[in-house]
DNA sequence: TAAATTTGACCCCT
DNA sequence: AGGGGTCAAATTTA
């Protein structure tokens, strides 16, 4: 059944996957030092083709990858995402509405996600492992916590804060993982994309809208992807988190995840393979900055993702 | 006072 | 029957 996984076709995928990366990761690197004096389209381009060539090479990443298993604990200094099974099974018809007798409390409803269950299109759910599960760039509202069997901790259920203004069926639940590593990992699973303006993460100045990828866990990409699917992720130093409860409050309107901070990589570290650029003063860097919110950020995450490109 | 969280009860699936 | 997920009244917070 493996050795399915290894069919020529699949070398060829790979290999133009791997061209499609360089290709991307050559112009990037030639055309860095022209990010820095504010050429926000030349930026924009770049990104868009790194995504793009992201994406090919992660999909023939995944392809080679059968079992993704996350037996390992994934690196904890950036959320790894791991396509989760469906939630369930469809199961019978929906129509069944408030058919119990009411007794001390008000008949429930059926359950939602039984129902969005029966809608494919609208269904997905996938796994997050992440030190910092409530920097998503989304707004949740917590709606119950559990005590769940084999954990040490509770796991927690959030809803999008518009689900009802929008009628947004995105959930997801907390798990802090029984590992004692220093900052605590967390298993957030996902359930249902967002359907609310207000659950688009949109990075600075881009417009560019990600929908959450499919990716293999521990690998260069996707941390380069992590970053740039959700470069907030790590804005929060774990020293500053709750060490086990979880936050009462998570609300950070996504529009405005704040672009002051920047990612903990090595770009900035003398050991990046960009530092060989030509590096402007702050006079400069500070006015590109300023004329351009979040374009700090943006250059920083470019910066990232020519570092993990090298090693293609 | 409105909004968010807490928490026990309830529903549904296995 | 038990477990996971959700509801909604009670409580807390801003």
């Amino acid at each position: 059944m493996a050795a399915a996984w290894c069919m020529p076709a699949a070398a060829d995928e790979r290999e133009r996957a791997v061209a499609e990366v360089a290709q991307v990761y050559e112009r990037i690197k030639i055309q860095q030092p022209l990010l820095q004096v504010h050429h926000q389209q030349l930026a924009q381009s770049l990104l868009s083709d790194a995504l793009r060539a992201l994406n090919v090479a992660l999909s023939v990443m995944k392809q080679q990858r059968p079992s993704p298993a996350p037996a390992t604990t994934p690196p904890v200094t950036s959320s790894v995402v791991v396509k989760a099974e469906s939630p369930r099974s469809p199961s019978a018809s929906a129509d069944s509405e408030a058919i119990a007798t009411p007794t001390e409390r008000r008949p429930k409803k059926r359950r939602s996600s039984v129902m969005e269950g029966n809608n494919k299109t609208s269904s997905s759910s996938w796994v997050d492992f992440t030190t910092v599960p409530y920097e998503d760039g989304y707004e949740w509202r917590k709606y119950g916590e559990k005590k769940i069997n084999g954990t040490s901790y509770t796991r927690s259920y959030f809803r999008c804060t518009y689900k009802d203004d929008a009628g947004c069926l995105a959930t997801k639940h907390v798990q802090q993982k029984d590992s004692s590593s220093d900052p605590p990992v967390f298993q957030v699973t996902y359930n249902n994309k967002h359907t609310c303006n207000n659950g688009k993460l949109i990075l600075p100045f881009m417009n560019i809208k990600l929908e959450p990828p499919v990716l293999p866990p521990n690998t260069l990409a996707v941390q380069a992807y992590s970053a740039l699917h959700d470069p907030f992720d790590q804005t929060m130093p774990p020293s500053q988190q709750e060490p086990s409860s979880l936050p009462v409050s998570m609300q950070q309107p996504c529009g405005a995840a704040t672009s002051s901070t920047t990612t903990s990589s090595c770009i900035s570290g003398a050991e990046s393979c960009c530092d060989e650029f030509p590096v402007l003063d702050m006079a400069q860097m500070a006015a590109a900055a300023e004329a351009s919110p979040g374009y700090d950020l943006l250059y920083e995450e470019l910066s990232l993702l020519c570092d993990s490109f090298k090693f293609y």
